[in-house]
DNA sequence: CGAATTGAGTTTTTT
DNA sequence: ACTCAATTCG
């Protein structure tokens, strides 16, 4: 045991999460302490030294990402390839299971997967049927995926309901989203969770034949797992069974998609025989960046207690930068990146810049195109977001599953073939009246006397040939499918060079796979997945850079209405949420942390005075090198006029307001602040609202 | 039916 | 500022 070339080079608590077995484990691990090491040792030693089969151990990763990585990683430390593993995010784990078994609850097993994007189109297109207020989609689809996280039913939802307002919508909505769904034999992110739990529910023998064929399960990030996923886990593992699960409270970032902390707490209520190990020691960053990072997240009220500490030196201080307008910034940033660079002291992928809104990111760009540097934007439009690749991949869905009526809509008129709003509409009424899918409706029109127009009708059935030729070659290989398609309906005919290029790499990326396992592929992707770190400075958001590190990081933008984002002032928790992205964010360096404001900046095409983020005042200067000489600028600040304008909101969401005109509403949404705040209002009767508060006259209406 | 124009909405974070 | 959808006109 002593020389266990598995064991090596580990500390004391690493070790013991190891070789711990036969009780449930807790790893509260602090950044950088090496969790996800712990994880791929550990799985490599119950292979190893315990002869438990690489298929039985069930190991969740937060990305697809790094499960490559860790799987790469464990084939190394096992000298061999594993096959048939179970690492993978919950997501594509899920998806595994329910591509085998869904058809015990009901829906087909070529389901199709619908993104956010899929998603937003349905939700709108039943928005428009009900007369809801077409632009609150975003808002209801994210409502329904936290009702969804949170294993809340529309039946439940429902019932529970005040009934009023915006709940009563969003619940006739919730129920007509799931129904479409079911009919179109399509889940969304969060249905692969929750069918999942409801399959192990509903069939228990099923559910035991995983239980039983899981010998241990293993879970990275684990303070990111929402309630469903939670549940989940207690439906494959027994109260007392081999289950370890690491995570930090502090790296906690995705609440806003309901991820839920409290399973942290909950899981030593769930699983009361469970041990609880803590790794404080921190491999990655200089004590400076510690003591900086470890003082910001001290003001959290609601967290664990930990102090990292590390037998690293003191390194170079952290700075603190505050510049006049972002041009400079994004300048500074370059400027020092090739300082760096030019001494020899790091090379181009060592860099990192970490931004709270994709749209920085734009700046930064410039600042380093200026100067010659390469660098790679991880993106928040990914590849497969490009239209043209997205109406490709809907007519692969459709050869797959063509009740699939989201993908349908898209495909019937594009590229444009003469189907027009009338007939679409037509076809629309008819699949509602029927409860079936466009393409059967489309399919019975020969034999029916529809009211569609002959001319419409020869469009239609020539449309309709095409699908069902496309479904009839769905044994060849994938990009010979593709291939075909393109050509059976013409698509390159007119359109952009540059395009037809992005189709073009989209094919040749198709060799062995299958059209599903392809298609399952494209859905769960994410845009951090297929990036490669090596081509220069790395660009990306807080969120994205979770797990990853840097030699040297700067983070931009640390102002408020940025850093914190102006969204979240309101809540409290949200304002946690924020302190702890910062915090992810200054412990992704390892040596060196450049931290900057401005104090302009053109948001939404207006120039804005800002200030600086509330969490630099928690910053202990004697660690910092503290820069505010802001360089001489072109529009030097009037300082008899200037006043800083408080970012506030003027009115919570949810609260009541009085119109002179419209009589009392319901406040919906606030954008911008200050002077330029717009706020949506529901007026009952009248409608909704968008208005301007310093000139509508709005007052707050107390209960 | 389709092209052109107007207009409105959107810019948090993502599996 | 920019993109995408709805509306209007030919």
């Amino acid at each position: 045991m002593a020389k266990d070339p598995l064991l090596e080079d580990l500390n004391e608590p690493q070790k013991e999460a190891i070789i711990h077995l036969g009780s449930p484990l807790l790893v509260l691990a602090g950044a950088g302490s090496g969790k996800t090491r712990v994880i791929t040792r550990k799985f490599a030693y119950l292979v190893k030294k315990k002869n438990i089969p690489a298929s039985s151990i069930f190991t969740v990763t937060f990305t697809n990402k790094s499960a490559e990585e860790m799987k790469h990683r464990i084939s190394e430390l096992l000298n061999c390839h594993i096959k048939n593993s179970w690492i993978g995010t919950f997501h594509a784990q899920c998806n595994k299971i329910l591509r085998k078994e869904i058809d015990n609850i009901g829906y087909k097993n070529n389901f199709t997967i619908y993104d956010d994007d899929d998603q937003g189109n349905l939700i709108r297109h039943i928005l428009k049927e009900l007369n809801i207020h077409e632009a609150l989609f975003k808002g209801i689809a994210c409502r329904i995926s936290i009702l969804k996280s949170s294993l809340i039913t529309p039946e439940k939802f429902l019932e529970k309901g005040d009934g009023f307002g915006f709940d009563e919508k969003l619940g006739r909505v919730y129920l007509r989203y799931q129904d479409e769904l079911k009919k179109c034999d399509a889940v969304d992110f969060d249905d692969l969770i929750g069918l999942t739990l409801r399959l192990f529910e509903e069939h228990p023998k099923i559910c035991n034949k995983y239980k039983r064929n899981f010998e241990h399960i293993l879970v990275d990030e684990f303070q990111d797992t929402n309630l469903a996923q939670y549940k989940l886990l207690t439906k494959l593992c027994a109260p007392d069974g081999n289950i370890t699960v690491v995570g930090d409270d502090d790296q906690s970032i995705y609440k806003f998609r309901g991820a839920e902390v409290v399973n942290i707490i909950n899981f030593q209520r769930d699983f009361p025989k469970s041990r609880v190990i803590k790794l404080e020691q921190n491999y990655r960053s200089t004590q400076n960046i510690l003591n900086v990072s470890g003082k910001v997240i001290m003001k959290n009220p609601h967290r664990n207690q930990k102090t990292l500490w590390t037998n690293k030196g003191c390194g170079d201080k952290v700075s603190y930068c505050l510049l006049n307008t972002e041009e400079e910034e994004a300048k500074f940033v370059a400027k020092m990146i090739k300082d760096y660079y030019l001494k020899g002291i790091y090379d181009y992928k060592d860099f990192a810049v970490l931004y709270r809104i994709n749209l920085q990111a734009r700046l930064i760009e410039d600042g380093l195109r200026a100067e010659g540097i390469p660098y790679t934007v991880v993106s928040g439009t990914s590849f497969y977001h490009k239209k043209e690749i997205k109406d490709i991949i809907a007519y692969m869905k459709v050869v797959i599953n063509p009740d699939d009526n989201v993908s349908f809509r898209r495909i019937l008129n594009t590229p444009p073939r003469g189907i027009g709003l009338s007939t679409i509409s037509k076809i629309e009424q008819e699949a509602k009246k029927q409860s079936t899918s466009l393409y059967k409706v489309i399919k019975q029109i020969p034999k029916s006397n529809s009211t569609v127009l002959s001319s419409a009708k020869e469009k239609l059935t020539s449309f309709l040939k095409t699908i069902d030729d496309l479904i009839m070659i769905n044994n060849k290989n994938t990009a010979d499918i593709m291939k075909t398609i393109i050509e059976k309906i013409n698509y390159f005919d007119q359109l952009e060079e540059l395009r037809i290029q992005n189709v073009m790499d989209l094919i040749s990326s198709l060799e062995n796979v299958t059209l599903q396992g392809f298609l399952d592929r494209t859905a769960l992707i994410s845009s951090t997945d297929c990036q490669n770190f090596d081509a220069g400075v790395s660009l990306m958001t807080l969120h994205s850079a979770k797990g990853l590190e840097f030699p040297a990081v700067f983070l931009v933008g640390l102002e408020e209405g940025i850093l914190p984002y102006f969204k979240t002032f309101n809540e409290l928790d949200d304002l946690e949420e924020e302190r702890r992205l910062f915090y992810v964010g200054m412990t992704r360096a390892k040596e060196r942390l450049f931290l900057s404001s401005v104090s302009k900046r053109r948001l939404y095409s207006k120039i804005q005075d800002q200030e600086p983020s509330r969490f630099i005042a928690d910053i202990p200067k004697d660690c910092c090198h503290w820069v505010e000489k802001v360089m001489p600028s072109q529009t030097p600040i009037d300082s008899k006029n200037f006043v800083p304008k408080k970012p506030t909101i003027p009115f919570d969401i949810g609260c009541r307001v009085k119109h002179p005109r419209w009589g009392v509403g319901v406040v919906r949404e606030c954008t911008g602040f200050g002077e330029h705040a717009k706020v949506t209002v529901n007026f009952p009767g009248v409608g909704i609202k968008k208005l301007i508060p310093n000139i509508a006259n709005l007052k707050k209406v107390t209960l």
